[in-house]
DNA sequence: TTAAAAATGATAGTAATGCTTTCATGGTAA
DNA sequence: TTACCATGAAAGCATTACTATCATTTTTAA
């Protein structure tokens, strides 16, 4: 398990394969730590390439834009939730305790092995519930969708559609179920966090949702 | 009803009322406009002023940046939103027929009244819809929420947990629950729109989120 | 082992962005 | 009528988001 995952992402995300030079690795690696501590939209391709000691140039041929890098990341992250997904709920034959399991993953996600094939997955965390949504709330979603930018995160919510249709096949919005509680999972963190008002206490996030989903599938 | 509303939003949104003045509305009416057609990231104060034949420093006499006017215009909405709820739940008595149709109003909210004071409401809804996630998405956020940026949201959140709890006032996660309704609504609009596989049909959104709340409420 | 190919570095340049500053002007209110 | 607004006009400036060119190093394949 905890052998270095290297998922092979959608070729649309970049220009040059990351993965395939010490440069690729070292960009994933600084990227997710300068965004992290900046913020995405202070994140620049140029402070990147000073904490890489390298130059805006070679960064280009890796990445589009810093956008497509931020897709990169995100779609990283949810190739990975995907693993950690099927290992936690492996062997476990009853649909209800895997959905259980599953949602205890998505709200504790950032607690997980923090070094996995040299991303810190704590930091990337934290970036997907700041900067996920960014991934696709931009004018240029329909073409991104189109070029297949989004593959990972539907991959992840279509196994859950089919955990969630086993455990009540008649169930009539399953997908926009899963996705509520995937996005949820993200945004209440972030407000348990930010705008505690908005929340019950990060505490209670998978709690919540867990009754949520048993709830709307009784 | 239908006269125009021009709530009094918090004076940390804005550096002068653009309430109060003739280039003021413009801001705003325009703003909306331009910021539907070409997205936020695209959308400058140079190209706003130029369909204003205004001028850029004009601008900032009423708004510090671009952000801040985007807190603004989704405040805005957030406040409209709550008269609305308030004038289609008057005079209901139980509170779950309330909920009901507050939901309704929430997912169907682009449809009604085009042009409440001025602005154009169903474009406001589309930003809202796109956009809203990123008054709050970014490095700032105590900092803007200490300084009460997201006040008119809480108070729409506030009048909704006070209604799920007249449903079922034991109930253990109704600030979660709302925002979680509040989020999903327009998220699956958007995702309806532009990634389906994520969403059961935009016409679904409404009956999906009652099931939803008067599962987890029952 | 050498020659071609690929990856990186170095440097420069450019249009656009996100502002700020200053000064002129024309209308309004005391 | 004068003082004070709000707006306009114009300029300036650091940063961003790239692109282009050319030199060098590293890898690979013959």
């Amino acid at each position: 398990m905890n052998q270095t995952i290297r998922p092979t992402l959608n070729g649309h995300l970049y220009l040059r394969d990351p993965q395939g030079t010490e440069l690729g690795h070292r960009i994933l690696a600084e990227s997710v730590r300068l965004i992290d501590e900046v913020g995405f939209e202070q994140f620049t391709f140029k402070k990147l390439a000073a904490v890489l000691a390298s130059t805006e140039a070679s960064i280009y041929r890796y990445f589009e834009n810093k956008h497509r890098l931020l897709v990169y990341l995100v779609s990283w992250h949810w190739t990975w939730l995907r693993f950690q997904l099927r290992f936690h709920t492996h062997n476990v034959p009853d649909p209800i305790q895997r959905l259980r399991l599953a949602l205890g993953v998505l709200c504790r996600a950032h607690l997980d092995d923090p070094a996995t094939a040299g991303l810190d997955e704590a930091a990337l965390y934290r970036i997907v519930m700041a900067e996920a949504s960014k991934a696709f709330l931009t004018k240029e979603v329909d073409a991104d969708n189109q070029a297949g930018l989004f593959q990972e995160y539907k991959l992840l919510a279509a196994e859950l559609v089919a955990l969630v249709l086993e455990i009540n096949p008649h169930y009539p919005y399953p997908k926009a179920l899963v996705s509520t509680l995937l996005e949820s999972a993200r945004k209440q963190l972030f407000f348990a966090q930010h705008l505690p008002s908005l929340s019950d206490g990060s505490g209670n996030v998978a709690a919540f949702l867990e009754h949520l989903a048993l709830a709307a599938l009784a």
